[in-house]
DNA sequence: ACATCCGTTGCAATCGATTACATAAGTGCA
DNA sequence: TGCACTTATGTAATCGATTGCAACGGATGT
């Protein structure tokens, strides 16, 4: 048996304190206008007095909600991307009274395993799916318990849940049209995660515009990578080891884009003028690296604080979100790491 | 009343297709030792079907514990320092099957009241709280209810909380000495937010480093900061309109680092022959901004990790920490912003 | 004076799981 | 076979708050 430590004051303390049924405290806590004046001071006074905070667990037990908002992050940590979406987050739901939190996903069944199990144990009331990562395990996917979600950065192929990102594939066109408006005929693309949603709509958009410039596809190769810094850097030494180097990179996210350019400025590549570089996100780190580095930006407070907003939205009508799809603007943001290529190339 | 959308399953309905009492089903679930072989296979099996999971806020009512743990963090969104925290309690909490709630703080009541509340509703089983922002709102703190605390990068004045930090002072001393070490006499000191903890003590160490150089208090100034990035913006201005510039500039964190480096290197000042600059944290991006920074690498992942686990031991054993102070080592990293003063200095 | 109605408050059921205690079934030993 | 003892399972109390319904008192209307 539990041993109550301290006796913090249950509502039956506060109760017998005023004199009252602990439904009426209750009700001075919830419904205040429906209790006489003198009773509701009293009941607060006495509240205050022992320092009461009604127990959540048998509140959300009784009520059937928790006023808790899980966000589920791809990766470890907060990744550079996120953290600025996850203030955006933050900020709505905070306005709203509800609480966050985090469930990160490393691919390992354990975490993915934990996330499904908070979902289906109705500890959450809703959430939010960055990049289209619906946690899933044994065949059991969240999306699959009915509490409603709202998916940030993709679509997911549930039915009815709204979706709030940029336009990946349009976004992913400007990259392209722009180290081709410059003159780059020879490109690498350096790709996110296989299969990854954004990964999957930006090369879309990249095959596009060199379909539409005509560059022949000996001119342009893809390399394999992971949105991570590492990926970048193995892609600098593919570069590097190539005998034909393109004078374009194309970068499926800005760490990889700077994990690159750290690489090859090592080995004495000068950006722009031997090769441009170009990424996708907009991370702070985009604007203070060497060179300064030409991306997309995302609104990525915009983009948390959004999804945030439909589904508080959502909960507070007690409904599944009106399925929706909100396109935000990215933006190409030209900094110093493009330029036209060399004379030689 | 609350309306059932999807009937769920609950712990009854399990129990009656698997053709046991409820008491079985549960310890089935919690201790599969204790029942026979085909009993416990009966149940699980019905479990599987039914895709049972036992409903959080009943069991935490019951066993008045939730397996969350609050994390308190100062600032909006994760700041660049504690990405790689939280990623070390991250990891060291999904390892013993706790789930992490971010609370963060930004100066407003609103905040503070949730994350108190938060505390006393015994929706936690611990805390672990950053840089010394011990919650508080109304004169209540966290501190006051009887749930384990463990502080990272501080240490807080109540009493018995573990806390694990670097040295400030000490590795404040090696920032200066550093700079004094290669002949820099006049110094600008960019700090952090007034009363901040590690402000304090960082302060203090740069204070008896330059005593131990026995530099004149006039050759020495003290800019207030914030830690943020406009605190440094501010602070480059500031040491432009200078008559008698500093040559060596110790920044209390790196986010200000590089906003000054940023700001002064617009107006043509020159990083590290005109002015040499010192950050203290060891982000990221310090190894990517232009120069790259001289500074104090704390070892981020091991701060959260290591308070994470003395804080699960803790709950583990079901009291309260063992109160200690675990001091981890941080490391001067000499990069490129750093060198002796411009000889007509 | 009596019926009616409204505004307050209390009583007790309820949310869904865990677990102390009771009980039934099985095991070993004399 | 009978008794003590262990093991497996069921019964029902319990965690703490919310809330439908009942009850009560006072005001109003006839």
């Amino acid at each position: 048996m539990q041993r109550r430590t301290e006796h913090l004051p249950r509502i039956r303390d506060v109760a017998k304190a005023a004199g009252v049924s602990t439904a009426t405290v209750s009700r001075a806590l919830t419904v205040p206008d429906k209790l006489r004046h003198d009773t509701k001071a009293r009941v607060l006074d006495a509240v205050r007095r022992l320092g009461y905070t009604p127990n959540a667990a048998a509140r959300n037990l009784r009520v059937g909600t928790s006023k808790m908002v899980l966000v589920v992050i791809p990766g470890r940590g907060a990744p550079p991307f996120f953290s600025e979406v996850l203030h955006g987050i933050d900020t709505e739901l905070s306005a709203d009274g509800y609480t966050m939190i985090m469930g990160t996903l490393d691919g390992s069944p354990e975490k993915a395993r934990r996330v499904v199990d908070l979902v289906f144990a109705r500890h959450l009331d809703g959430v939010l799916v960055t990049s289209g990562h619906v946690p899933t395990i044994d065949g059991r996917s969240i999306a699959d318990a009915s509490v409603p979600l709202v998916s940030i950065c993709a679509e997911i192929d549930a039915p009815g849940v709204p979706a709030v990102l940029v336009d990946d594939e349009a976004c992913a066109v400007a990259q392209a049209d722009h180290l081709i408006g410059l003159g780059h005929r020879r490109l690498m693309y350096v790709a996110g995660p296989k299969g990854n949603y954004n990964e999957v709509a930006r090369y879309r958009g990249f095959l596009a515009a060199i379909a539409r410039a005509g560059l022949a596809r000996k001119d342009v190769c893809r390399h394999q990578g992971d949105y991570l810094f590492a990926g970048g850097v193995a892609a600098g030494r593919r570069f590097l080891a190539m005998r034909e180097q393109p004078t374009g990179i194309v970068c499926c996210n800005d760490e990889m884009a700077i994990g690159f350019m750290k690489t090859v400025a090592q080995a004495g590549v000068r950006i722009p003028a031997d090769v441009s570089v170009v990424g996708f996100d907009g991370i702070e780190l985009a604007d203070f690296c060497e060179p300064t580095l030409t991306t997309i930006r995302q609104p990525r407070f915009d983009l948390g604080a959004t999804a945030a907003r439909l589904l508080v939205d959502a909960l507070g009508r007690r409904g599944a979100p009106a399925p929706q799809r909100i396109v935000l603007a990215g933006e190409l943001i030209v900094r110093d790491s493009t330029a036209p290529p060399p004379k030689s190339a």
